[in-house]
DNA sequence: TGCAAAACCGACCGGTCGTGCTATTCTTTC
DNA sequence: GAAAGAATAGCACGACCGGTCGGTTTTGCA
């Protein structure tokens, strides 16, 4: 059954596209169908419930993250350069999938998830809650490692440390998203400087 | 009349406690007037339109903000003093408004509505970045006072202060009310305090 | 105390929601 | 090329949505 393995992938892609706008609630059957020329009883065959499906976008938009983000950082070597790494992958993944150049910012699926969930329990609010552990695990992990290379200050708090990283990118994103500031990204960088001086070991 | 805005309140008070949980459109009418035992129809009398009453219910949220956040703040003295005031009221505006004790936060509005709107044109949108235009220039406004009152140092960016001020906010909220971590509050105060010390003015 | 106006109600509208069930069309395999 | 099975369409359902309307109750004031 490979056609129904590429509908369903199909489904999900443009799912994913839409509930980073209107958030997973927002996205309805019917017009998920229409958007994709399908019936909206052709379409929900191949999920067991809404909730499959909005599960199944949150791991799609996992698999990406991991992808964009996460993976590309092991490039750099372990520490500071890793650490900043990590933090450029994090903002550009705010600026969306596309390749070309695109000027807006479209915002991390998974903040907006976050505050759609953070009062809404169920098997999404789970899945959300796990994967949102695991990235801030993976913030402190690379600090971790940045005080083991002796980049960073040995009495470092590296849960602190990715605390901090995170306000900064959610910071970036109300700002650039909501209030429509153009110097948004700048001040993101500037914040995650003062945080990485702050942070790291002090000149011999 | 005095009965139908006494009623009118009543109905933007229950209808922004259950917005903070379930957002501004995840209040439907029907729920809202079973609750306040009223009919769905009675409800609506006080409203030209669901829009009306979510953007009561925000500048009802706005009004609150202002008496239990901004107000207060000008009872200390310009500068640094302020500043943290400003920092401890916004943090124990997320427990809510009850005056007991409350252990679980309940998050601000406004951040949760920031992500609900910032893909969503509309009126309410153009009120919520209004006013959240508002608190950003407030909190930069009092970081400009304690530049000129000697106690940050001269050269500080108040804006890029009040970016990194919400951004310790923003992450506090995502710490406490989705992770439920317990140790955000700590976490958020500790931001805080490094951000304060950077921008304080150098001891002589 | 009477009475206009304000406040409120119940029933109802067209639409859309998620989700079943049954048929029909399309793919894959032998 | 036909049988088997997956993929999709058609249709209907009960619930709920925001909103309307005509009538009833309650209120505040003269």
């Amino acid at each position: 059954m490979r056609k129904g393995e590429a509908t369903r992938q199909q489904i999900v892609d443009t799912a994913l596209q839409r509930a980073s706008e209107l958030g997973l609630e927002g996205v309805t059957l019917g017009r998920l169908a229409e958007e994709l020329q399908i019936s909206k009883s052709g379409l929900f065959a191949h999920f067991k419930s809404k909730e499959a499906l909005q599960i199944a976008v949150l791991e799609e938009a996992i698999e990406r993250f991991t992808e964009r983000v996460v993976r590309p950082m092991l490039v750099k070597p372990r520490g500071a350069p890793r650490v900043r790494e990590l933090f450029e992958r994090w903002i550009a993944w705010f600026q969306g999938e596309t390749d070309t150049a695109e000027e807006e910012i479209l915002g991390c699926p998974f903040l907006s998830l976050s505050s759609e969930y953070d009062d809404r329990p169920g098997a999404v609010r789970d899945a959300l809650v796990r994967c949102q552990k695991d990235w801030i695990a993976t913030v402190a992990k690379a600090a971790t490692l940045a005080v083991r290379e002796g980049h960073f200050r040995a009495d470092l708090d590296p849960e602190q440390f990715a605390f901090e990283f995170k306000g900064i990118g959610m910071a970036l994103q109300h700002a650039a998203k909501l209030v429509a500031d153009p110097t948004a990204e700048r001040r993101a960088r500037a914040a995650f400087a003062r945080l990485l001086a702050d942070a790291s070991a002090p000149l011999q």
